[in-house]
DNA sequence: CCACAAACAGACAGGTTTGACTGTTTGTTT
DNA sequence: AAACAAACAGTCAAACCTGTCTGTTTGTGG
């Protein structure tokens, strides 16, 4: 009796693929890599074996189609995090935002994809363009939000610095979170860099 | 007519011992943890699967023994860099030596296991005490090195600072391994820190 | 020299994973 | 409405991995 509600096949494929996109990176932050199957994302995005194969044909398909997604989830969330940035205290709250950012489960899904790729030719290829415009897209964003000028000598080395500091602390975040520790470490930095830079 | 050479149990099983584990952490630099098999590991030693299974009953049994031993080799690795640092350019040199070592294939393996610990409970159990040791040991020698006053308020945070940028370093090296760009970012480093430390 | 235990070798079963394959439903197009 | 294509469902074989098991060799203690 139910009117058999009509759904446009862009749509319906639109939201299956979405929904295994969003598995996969579930199953990256929860299992890691290594166990991440293509039999468990299907469970856990309630979709077919028959559905996945037919949008996503191998599991490095959909693998890399998790990396463009988590990429585009990463931009977005630091853009976010960025806008909500207060004026006062620049540096400090700038580098707990990026540590922040850095010790999210996007940062540790990201890293589960990274680890594999060394050693996976296929998604290194995928990974490795993409990871480079994160990368320079945080630079530029960093560069921004901290008011800092390049054209001084070292300036540059500095918040390239802050920005693989805060890609160890969140390896190390991976593991034990101690948040404390974080921004204690970050806090001095600050100060520091208050100092070095203008 | 070759003298059958008298080869003792203990020494056999040592030798066996150690060829099982030097592979073991050749695969995970060369193929990652995620692809490391028992079969492959042995293949790789020489070893009989049997044999294998004698030393090693377990998979795990497998990777915990590597992972201790390949915290021995990074210890004695870090030590023997250390002693070779000369005592002009202090800070500079001893940084350029930390990032080298977190660089190095010991690090990279030392990745796979950390990586792979955090969703693996009984490899966690292995890996984080032993990488909580080599930690402190490294930033007691770091301390050492540079000859950094702990006392001073923000010097502990600095060193700590340094160890994780260095641990950042490593990480992005795994990928793209530009050793120009670290070198750069570490000279720079040294710079600000020799401004804030004394 | 003999009995015993450790070291070693290789086959085998149970379980997983991947992607191919066949068949069914649903939407689109004419 | 009919024909067609895309979306979806579920089964299956091949490959692989792990750990058990049986059998053989080699060193050691009596």
């Amino acid at each position: 009796m139910t009117t058999p509600t009509r759904v446009p096949q862009e749509e319906r494929s639109r939201a299956m693929r979405a929904r295994l996109l969003e598995a996969t990176v579930e199953c990256l932050v929860e299992v890691g890599f290594g166990r991440t199957s293509t039999t468990l994302i299907s469970e856990r995005a309630g979709v077919s074996r028959g559905a996945q194969l037919h949008h996503f044909p191998t599991k490095n398909a959909l693998v890399v189609a998790a990396v463009e997604h988590l990429t585009e989830v990463r931009g977005v969330e630091l853009a976010a995090a960025a806008a909500a940035v207060p004026a006062a205290h620049r540096t400090r709250d700038v580098l707990r935002m990026l540590g922040d950012h850095f010790a999210s489960p996007v940062f540790t899904a990201a890293l589960e994809l990274w680890v594999a790729a060394r050693t996976d030719p296929a998604l290194l290829e995928a990974v490795e363009p993409l990871e480079q415009k994160v990368g320079r897209e945080t630079h530029r964003m960093t560069v921004d939000l901290l008011g800092a000028d390049e054209s001084r000598p070292g300036v540059r080395e500095l918040v390239q610095a802050t920005l693989d500091l805060v890609r160890g602390l969140g390896l190390a975040a991976t593991i034990s979170d101690d948040s404390r520790r974080r921004n204690r470490i970050l806090d001095q930095w600050a100060r520091t860099l208050d100092g070095a830079l203008p």
